[in-house]
DNA sequence: CATACCGGGATCTGCCATCGCT
DNA sequence: AGCGATGGCAGATCCCGGTATG
């Protein structure tokens, strides 16, 4: 063991000090795997190191330690990573470093990810530079390595990412959905190619399933209105797409603008969600006495209500009969449903201190940004009844 | 000028199961 | 057997303001 450790920190040295005296690093190649081959070809030979179960490795724990990596967590979550002889944090910290991490964000990055350390500094630099093609600052890519490291690390195919790259690209996708995409669903990004092909033709199957003329249109607007759409499995949007047009009695036509339109993004919700969700919102607007058009209606033009947990819908749908807002205004103006019962009840409050009239001015104020909400009703109260 | 319509911005990871490879 | 890579799952809104319309 202490021969590994001694290793280790030669290996650690002679790391970073090629990496600093070579950066931008194109043409370094210590490729973490043939090094690891050898260091367990030496440390066979001495006969002590890998055994069966062989401890995890003591320097390694330390030295994550000292970075102030939560290593009980990170042993925890991958721990082949433990027993590797050769592993690459050194290289990984002073990489992140460069790029304006805080040692923070560094250690929080390998207690959650901590195959992070087994990436070499060559593939670190390619990587990013393929991320810099889509997002134009380190500072955003760093962020959103900070919320989840594992969509940057999980993958070692860089190849792979390139080509998922262009081929997301050759969709049609606009630079700025792109970038949205990569921002906001990273692990589209370290999907198989196959993968997301796969899940592209699917969506481009249903389209011309359903009679649509411009199945690559149609794919580009599912995901430009519903970025998390390539990380579901097909499976769950096939049944959730089943689901909607047998619940709602919909033909292909309102099937297919309701997909590519409003009701994109409520596709990657649970198949059990989703049941769940429509079929208590029938229950319960019917209940309240809509007739079953209306409520087709309501979801046809408001679809995001499905998301809507059922105790949130019930307690919003409360605060607005209390105040004597009918059913039949709500399905007018379901839009009034997207604020939080919170903001909801503030905002009735308001308006009943100064007598305002659901019946006769309508609920529409209640959809209002807060500053036009102010602003309204301080004309309210300054003109009353006019 | 006021309201109505509409789209967009923030955000969505962290865990487990499985498979193929060595 | 154990690893790394990858697929898939559960979780469950709220708010703002540009611009057309009147």
């Amino acid at each position: 063991m202490a021969a590994s450790k001694g290793l280790r920190v030669f290996l650690s040295l002679h790391r970073s000090l090629t990496f600093q005296s070579t950066f931008p690093l194109v043409s370094v190649q210590l490729s973490t795997n043939s090094l690891s081959t050898t260091f367990c070809c030496s440390a066979a030979e001495d006969g002590e190191s890998n055994r069966p179960a062989s401890p995890e490795n003591e320097s390694l724990v330390d030295s994550l330690s000292l970075m102030g990596v939560d290593t009980q967590m990170a042993q925890k979550r991958q721990p082949g990573v433990f027993r590797r002889v050769f592993t690459n944090e050194q290289g990984l910290a002073t990489f992140l470093h460069y790029k304006g991490a805080s040692c923070n964000t560094i250690a929080s990055v390998i207690s959650r990810y901590p195959r992070s350390i087994t990436r070499s500094i060559s593939h670190l630099d390619e990587r990013w530079t393929l991320w810099r093609k889509i997002i134009p600052t380190d500072a955003e890519i760093l962020s959103i390595l900070d919320r989840s490291p594992e969509s940057f690390f999980r993958s070692s195919d860089n190849e792979s990412l390139e080509k998922n790259m262009n081929f997301l690209i050759s969709l049609g996708l606009d630079t700025k959905d792109i970038h949205r995409l990569l921002t906001i669903a990273p692990r589209t990004f370290s999907n198989s190619l196959e993968l997301n092909k796969q899940r592209v033709e699917f969506l481009e199957g249903i389209c011309v399933e359903l009679g649509g003329k411009n199945p690559q249109q149609f794919v580009k607007n599912v995901i430009s209105k519903n970025l998390y759409i390539l990380i579901r499995s097909t499976k769950r949007v096939r049944m959730n797409i089943d689901h909607l047009r047998a619940s709602l009695k919909l033909n292909n036509s309102e099937l297919l603008s309701l997909l590519e339109g409003v009701g994109a993004e409520i596709l990657y919700l649970s198949n059990e969600y989703l049941k769940n969700s429509c079929s208590n919102l029938q229950q319960t607007f019917a209940l309240l006495g809509s007739q079953n058009a209306d409520i087709k209606k309501l979801i046809l033009k408001y679809p995001v209500i499905l998301k809507i947990s059922q105790d949130t819908l019930s307690s919003k749908l409360d605060c607005l009969l209390k105040a004597g807002i009918t059913m039949k205004q709500i399905i007018e103006k379901p839009k009034v449903l997207d604020y939080s019962t919170q903001n909801i009840t503030a905002k009735i409050n308001e308006l009943e201190k100064v007598g305002y009239d659901f019946q006769t001015k309508g609920i529409q104020i209640l959809d209002m940004s807060q500053k036009r909400f102010i602003a309204k009703i301080k004309r309210l109260g300054e003109s009353p009844e006019e």
